[in-house]
Order: C-alpha cells, then structure tokens, then sequence
DNA sequence: CAGCATCCATCTAGATACTG
DNA sequence: CAGTATCTAGATGGATGCTG
C-alpha cells in the first residue's frame, strides 16, 4: 500500500521506510491509543479521569501510559493546571487529529464489514 | 470516529458495536496482518515460502498462524495443488483487497508524519 | 485529582525439533 | 514444501496500595 503511495509503479520499497512505518502503525494501532483517539475527537478536551470513564474498561495503569504515550508521539496535548486539587487535561493536536481522521475508513471498514467476517469465521469454524 | 460514520450528529454509540468494530480492528491491526495484507496486495497471489520471505522477520510460527487467522476472517483465500511437493497459495479476497485500501490512509498518515513524530518524541524526551 | 510503584497472572512470540 | 508441536523468555496488562 505504502508503496502506491510513494512510488506509484515502482516495486522495491525502502525497507527503512517500512519498518519506520510499521513501527509507528505498530505503536499507534492498539486497542487504547484508537479507544482514545476516537473519545478525544467526539469530546475534545477532557480531563484524566474524565477519559478514563470515556474509555469503558481501560485500567489507571493503561490509561496514563496510553496518554503519556500519546503525549510523547504528539498526538496529545497535556496540559497541567496548577490548581489544587490538580486538573489535567487533555486534548489532540493537530498531528492527533489528522491520525483520528486517517483511522477513520479503517473504523468505517469494520463497521460495516463486522457481518462478513463473522458469517467467513462460522463458515471457517464449521469446516474444521 | 465510527460515530461519525453510523450517526453523524448523535452522540451516544452502540456499544455492542463498538465492542465489535474495536474488537475486529483490534484483530486485524497488528502488525504482521498488516505487513501480510501490504505484501499480497502487491504481489497478488503467493505460496507460503515466498509471502514468508517476503515478509522481513516473521518467523513460521507467525506466518502460519496470521495466515491462518486472515482465512478465518475471510481475508485471505487458502489454495492447496494435491501434488508433491505440497503447493499452498494465498491471495486476498475481495474483503482483504478491500481493507487493505481502507488501510492505505493509516499507511500514507505514518508515512507522511514519520519525521514529526520523531521529532516530537525527541522534544519529549529532551523535556523529561 | 492525577498520578506512580509494585506484584503477579497471562499472553505472545521466537527458537527448535519433527512430519506428511 | 508446508506445515505442526513444544518449550520458554519476555512483554503485557490488571489489581492494589500509596502520594503531592
């Protein structure tokens, strides 16, 4: 895919491309990053804690490492108010947003794909 | 993001399909699928040896078990020729082309934003 | 409130050896 | 060739307890 993009006919890929590449899609691809992704683009600034219950399930350990990630990728903006009791908030960045947005056909896909890659799951299950 | 998508202006998301829809991304979004779906997109149909040299890195195990997962979920076509030496080919279904393009914009994102990053983890880094 | 530190069960994936 | 089976080091993530 990547390589219709940079070299539209060309074959060899520059293999420091792709594994810079898959290093970042492997970094921002996970279940966390894209949970928050999507809540901070619906909702647009939130607090800690208010992510935290935004994003259902995800545990305090996941959810300042996911942020801090974020925050270190740029894609979030954290910003600490010196109030007590303290009050941090969060936001995307324009880099976030643009990500949000690139996720968005990948979202889109599944969504409307869910059905067939169960009803290819039974069908696989079934024959073994 | 799906939101937008399955309800443009409400807010409140289905949560059972947002349990599926992350579910299913969070299945196909790793990083070998991914590498897999890019190599066989460009090089149509592959036996089993070849998608494994193709595919830097991987070893058996995970070629054959991502593999395995793709035909499962219906990306992936798996052809056995009876003959000996045994002759497997993998090719994408119409369903993996399909993702595969809905892809194309995370890849074209992490492309185009590499530089960016990096630089922001260094300023991070500089920072802490 | 917004975290950090620690412990621990689980899961993952690589290496290795073997087979129809 | 195209796998399967097994073992294990290491990463992952949840739970818990503590702090400025």
């Amino acid at each position: 895919m990547v390589v219709q993009f940079l070299t539209p006919e060309a074959e060899p890929i520059d293999p420091r491309i792709e594994r810079l590449v898959t290093e970042v899609i492997g970094r921002i691809a996970d279940k966390w990053t894209m949970l928050i992704l999507e809540v901070l683009e619906q909702r647009g600034t939130l607090r800690f804690t208010e992510v935290g219950r935004a994003v259902e399930g995800i545990s305090q350990k996941m959810l300042t490492q996911t942020l801090r990630q974020m925050e270190r990728d740029g894609l979030v903006q954290r910003t600490v108010h010196p109030v007590v009791p303290p009050k941090v908030e969060y936001r995307l960045t324009d880099l976030g947003l643009s990500l949000s947005e690139a996720f968005c056909g990948v979202w889109t896909w599944a969504a409307e794909h869910l059905e067939r890659i169960d009803a290819a799951r039974l069908a696989f299950d079934a024959r073994s």
